[in-house]
Parts: structure tokens; sequence; C-alpha cells
DNA sequence: GCTTATTACGGCAATCGTAATGATT
DNA sequence: AATCATTACGATTGCCGTAATAAGC
């Protein structure tokens, strides 16, 4: 099975007829047969039968010609691909990324991906989850790393970006080791309803966590902060208990000598996705799809 | 560019050494590295640079690998698809569909399918969005046509099921001719507000409904359906005013003659998307890829 | 000296084109 | 008679393998 003899195939489809097919590919007719009668052989199917003096696809044809097509589009990237790296254009890409979550992924990606291309500048922007995606939608920002729950990704399905989902926001609670319920390892959600919480103050994080705390905790239960840091300071105070994502405490690396414990959530969890966005559109320059490669890529 | 230079490509970056992959591919080592050079001198571009003895990847040979594998991908793919026509198993698409919405493209998109494949037998099942999913998801169907929100999309991703949107399931309001409301062609939400409401009694699109009107319509102002035929029948006899997919009106056809009328919603709608789905898997048979392609192909 | 890649060269297979034949309208 | 596909056949291309050469460890 040859390049040669799969164009052939689509080209005749293309053009109705083997004779203009060949013209179209600056060959001869019986060139063009012969290819397509050897195929045919080959794979054992009939592609083509004849229709009075003309020839149409058989069923087998019908079925394969997208599977063919296929390999075509793919050698068409390729090509497109050949001669981006001739001609290479501006090479910038602008990562969003919001704040601290899974930034501890960044740092890993990027510098696989600068061994690939040296010359390709990465700018980042640390924005809210919604700027983000206005951004990309007025084509200020390429590709964006975020935390989506279902309304931002229907959001998102509205508005032609794309999602991929790379790991999962699971939250942890943080306490002081003084705190009383530092002597558990998971604690489950009626522990919390007592205790003083402290929360990020906005963002999608939190707005998922408010949707499932709901009206159980009482509002003046609820310390908020601006940042993650400062809600582990307050819990280092021992002010109350602190939930945020799993990522940002790997990321910050709490170690051994902490005063602070974390404790795992037993029964319930924000269902927020790490993912990986761009908007949709007809082409990408190969250094961005191998980029995107690179940060979807989670075997590790 | 052939697809042998492509083999030897991927092949020497899969063992190593032109040495190896020669023995793999039962071909000599000069006509592996004659080719390789072929394909490099065509393509203008280095792929392997001598490291030591051994030959590695350029830069360039890392961005264009992933498009090459793609190729042979695809290659594959169609090789399998051969085989499968080849020999042919069983041949049974087992389709699950809501009761009604949207019906209409189904008989339409089948006589497409039938054309190509006349032997494959379609069971038609109607059930309900949630056992659909439930049977996708235990193998006893294969793909389904179904009306879903963003809590179902999330649903769907998070059980490995994909989906995609192949219309909108836009609402209308139809009242009876004779009814007040029934000289304007569009509606608000707050002339909704005093009128008894006409809804089907469960589903998704009765879910995203309720979300909507929340409390601000008296729940004693609702009459609920078990179809959407009865529906239109209370609203024949004056008895309120329906809301329900624009589909199935259109499926339904709703003559001239009729004591109907259709009034198009200005300030609200139902975000409810027509999907096709199917279990997320490894490998599909062939007529099933091309039964998907037909029904997601909305060109017509 | 052993391993790995490249060059040189002859044999063989495969593609292409021209010309002739066949089939349909 | 005109259009489109197929068969026949010779010329050319180009792939492959063996043998020889070059380059690392």
């Amino acid at each position: 099975m040859e390049m040669r003899q799969l164009r052939y195939f689509d080209s005749i489809v293309k053009y109705g007829t083997m004779r203009e097919a060949a013209a179209k590919l600056f060959i001869s007719e019986p060139s063009i047969s012969q290819q397509i009668s050897e195929l045919q052989k080959e794979i054992g199917l009939p592609l083509f039968e004849k229709q009075g003096r003309n020839v149409v696809l058989t069923s087998e044809g019908k079925q394969l010609l997208p599977l063919v097509q296929a390999i075509l589009e793919a050698v068409t990237e390729l090509e497109t691909g050949i001669s981006e790296i001739l001609n290479p254009g501006s090479g910038l890409i602008r990562l969003g990324v919001i704040p601290i979550t899974r930034l501890d992924l960044v740092p890993k990606k990027l510098t696989e991906f600068v061994k690939i291309y040296p010359d390709i500048c990465v700018e980042l922007i640390e924005s809210g989850t919604l700027e983000i995606i206005e951004r990309l939608l007025n084509d200020t920002m390429d590709v964006a790393l975020i935390a989506a729950n279902s309304r931002i990704k229907s959001l998102m399905e509205l508005s032609g970006i794309k999602y991929k989902v790379i790991s999962n926001a699971n939250s942890v609670a943080v306490v002081s080791c003084s705190h009383p319920l530092a002597k558990y390892e998971k604690i489950s959600f009626s522990q919390l309803l007592d205790e003083r919480i402290i929360l990020r103050r906005q963002g999608i994080y939190r707005e998922e966590i408010d949707n499932f705390l709901g009206d159980s905790v009482k509002h003046d239960g609820i310390y908020s902060t601006d940042t993650y840091e400062t809600s582990i300071k307050l819990v280092d105070s021992n002010l109350g208990i602190a939930i945020m994502p799993e990522t940002f405490i790997s990321a910050y690396g709490l170690n051994e000598g902490s005063k602070i414990k974390i404790l795992f959530l037993d029964d319930f969890q924000v269902s927020l996705d790490i993912c990986f966005i761009y908007k949709k559109r007809n082409y990408y320059p190969l250094y961005l799809t191998n980029f995107m490669r690179i940060f979807t890529d989670t075997h590790d």
C-alpha cells in the first residue's frame, strides 16, 4: 500500500472519473487505472465498480474512504509542519495560568519544551479564570492552565474553547498541629460544621466550595483570605481550618518540621478539574501543537 | 515522501539504532540509511544526527515525529478497517434515543447508513437519559442520542463517555390560537409568570426548565404531562401554555390548519444540547465509526 | 577489533507513458 | 463517433542487497 495509490484513490473520488483525476495529477490514465487495480488486489477488496463507462465507489470503497482521507490529511499536516520549520514565524507562546494552583507543573513542562524549542519565547500570564477565557477569545493569549467546574466547562464549550483535563484539584483541609482535629488523618463533612473555616476570597475554587457548603456553615464562620499563603498563616496561628487544593500544598512542599497538619477529606470533594485550554481554530503552528502535547501528556 | 521512509524513520526512533531497526524490518542497513538520507534531502531538514557511532533525533526530528506517527496510526486504522470488512463480525448497533426529541433525525440518518451497510442490524432503544448512560457503561448499548445539560456533560466526562453536540434543543412556547398571547410572535419571560404552564413531567428537559423558572412560577401553576403529545392536546383545549423543544414541533410538523400557535421565546432559553454519545474505548468497528460519522455530520 | 553508519554498484521490481483494445452512450 | 477504462509493452526509475569504506568506543 503506497501513498501514491491512496492519493489516486482519493482523487478519483474527488473528480469523479479516472480520466479527470489523471489529468489533475498530471499522469496518464493507464497509470492511475493500474495503481488502483494493484491496490484492490493487495487489500482484497473492490474499491470501484463500473457504472456505464464511469467508475463509482463500491460499498467497501465508501467505508474505507474516510480512513484514507484521514491518512492524507495527516500527511498534509506533516508537510505543513515541515514548511513551518523551514519558515519559522514569530515564535511566541502566551501561556495563562491561574494563581498558584498546579503551578508546580509549569516549570517541569517548560523545561521539557525548551529542550526542543530553545528559540520559542514563552510569556507567562497569571490571571483569573474568566479573564483568561476572555483573553483566549480575543487572541491576546494562546493557551492556559485553569481549574474548571462544569459551569466553566459549559461556558468554554459555548464559546469555542477546547479543554483537556490533566488532573483534579482535589481538596484537603489544613489545621494547626495544636488543633483538636489534628489527631485525625481524615475528617468528614460533619466535623467541619462547628469549625471556623478559612477560604480564599474569590475564584472558581471558592465558588465550588460555597456551593458545597451551602447554608450548612453559617457565614460568620468563614474567614476569607486573598491567597492560600495567607490561609496557611492563619492556620499556623490556629485561627481555624483551611480548605485548599492539594496541589497547592504539594507545590509549596510543607516539610516535616511544619506546625500544620494536612487532613484528607473523607466524604466530600470539590469537583474541579485542572484543564489545559485553547481556542478552537483551524490551524496551530507546530511548536504550539507540540507545546500542547507536552502539557497534556500526563504520563509522568 | 513515501510510506516506507516514514516507517523507517519511526522504527529507528523506536529501536534506537539503524542496525536494529533494519533487523526488525528485515531489510539491510544500507537500505534504511539510504532512505533516510533521501527523506532528509527531500524535506530539506536533518532528522537524525550522529552521536558517537549512533544516530539520535535532531530537534527537527523531535518536532516532526508525532506528525509522522499520526500518519502511521491512520494507516494502521485503515488496515484494521480492511480486515474488518474481510472478516465481518456480528454487525449489530444498539442505538439509544430519548423519547421524541429530535427523533426526526434518526430515520434520515439511518437511511443514509443502510445504503452503505445493508447487512448491519440497528436496534433502536427508547429510554431516559440516565438509563441510556447506564447502558452505555455496562455495554448493553453502543451509541445514543440524548439531550444534555452541563450536569449530564460533567457526568459523562467523569464516567468516560464521549459526546458530540449535533444541535441545540431550543425551546418554544405553544398556545391555543384562542389564547390571548397568540397574537404575539415572540413572548418574554415576564409574560409567562401569570400563565398556567404545561410541561412534560420528567426528564432532563424538565429539570432545566425547573431550574430556570425557579420559584418565580408557583407550583400549582404547572400542569405536568407524560408526553409532549399530551401537552399539545392540553394546549389545544386552551388549558395553558406549553414549553417544549422546537425539534419536537418540527418533527411532528404541525401544519397550517392547526389550532395552535408557536411562540418564540425572546429572553430565555433552555441550554440543552442534543448530543451523540458513546463510551470511550480503544477500538471501534469500522461500521460503528462510519455510523458515528454519519450521525455527527451536521452538514445537512 | 568490534560496533555502527555510509558509499559504491549491479540486479531486479515497479512505475510510467504510448499505443492499442474494449466497453458504453 | 465520442468518451472513458483497461491491457500490452518497452523504457526508466529507484529500491534493495552485497561488498567495501569510514568513523567511534
